[in-house]
DNA sequence: AAAGTATTTAGATATTTGTCTAAATATTTA
DNA sequence: TAAATATTTAGACAAATATCTAAATACTTT
């Protein structure tokens, strides 16, 4: 768990989109490369490398080099993060 | 909790935003008064009456008038879904 | 080394968003 | 009922956002 937390704007900025989301939705089951993930939409691949790019600012996903592939991976101890948040308001 | 998530768009959307964040905060230690809300903000009356009618579209607060004033409240229960959806992101 | 594949960067554009001031609506008080 | 108070609605505008096409970069294969 995350000492500080990070910086919730980012965050929620990153997850105030559809696409984004259904993103994170994917990557939830397996790692993909950023063509695998573009082919799942009907958005351009520049465009998808745009979201990509938010939410790995965001911190919620992360990128490895592969050859000439970019394999992302989602980082669900930002979700830690997240949560931590939600529960502030609970009871 | 509630049958079928409300819809996460309306809800990221208004928690994408500091000052609205600040609100639920707010909100979250007493009910208020729109009025006094907007006095603990830099930020017009009308700007903040915006923010809440997001936040009330959101289902993240009601409202109820009381005489002149109308006084708002936090929704806890909406929180639960963002709970939901963020624990599929656990394991 | 040239051609092909994977991805990002750059630049443009239409839409959405947050803010403001001015005006409208609703309630209370004098 | 007129004046004061509380809040929202309307309309304008600058900044941010999501998208696109074209071009650049990086790696692999022949």
């Amino acid at each position: 768990m995350s000492k500080y937390l990070n910086d919730m704007n980012e965050i929620f900025k990153a997850l105030n989109d559809a696409t984004r989301r259904e993103i994170l939705d994917l990557l939830k089951e397996k790692d993909m490369s950023a063509g695998e993930i573009a082919d799942a939409f009907n958005i351009s691949k520049p465009s998808i490398s745009h979201h990509l790019d938010i939410l790995k600012r965001a911190d919620l996903i992360t990128s490895e080099k592969n050859g000439q592939f970019i394999i992302y991976s989602i980082n669900t101890t930002i979700m830690e993060d997240v949560l931590q948040w939600i529960l502030t308001f609970k009871q």
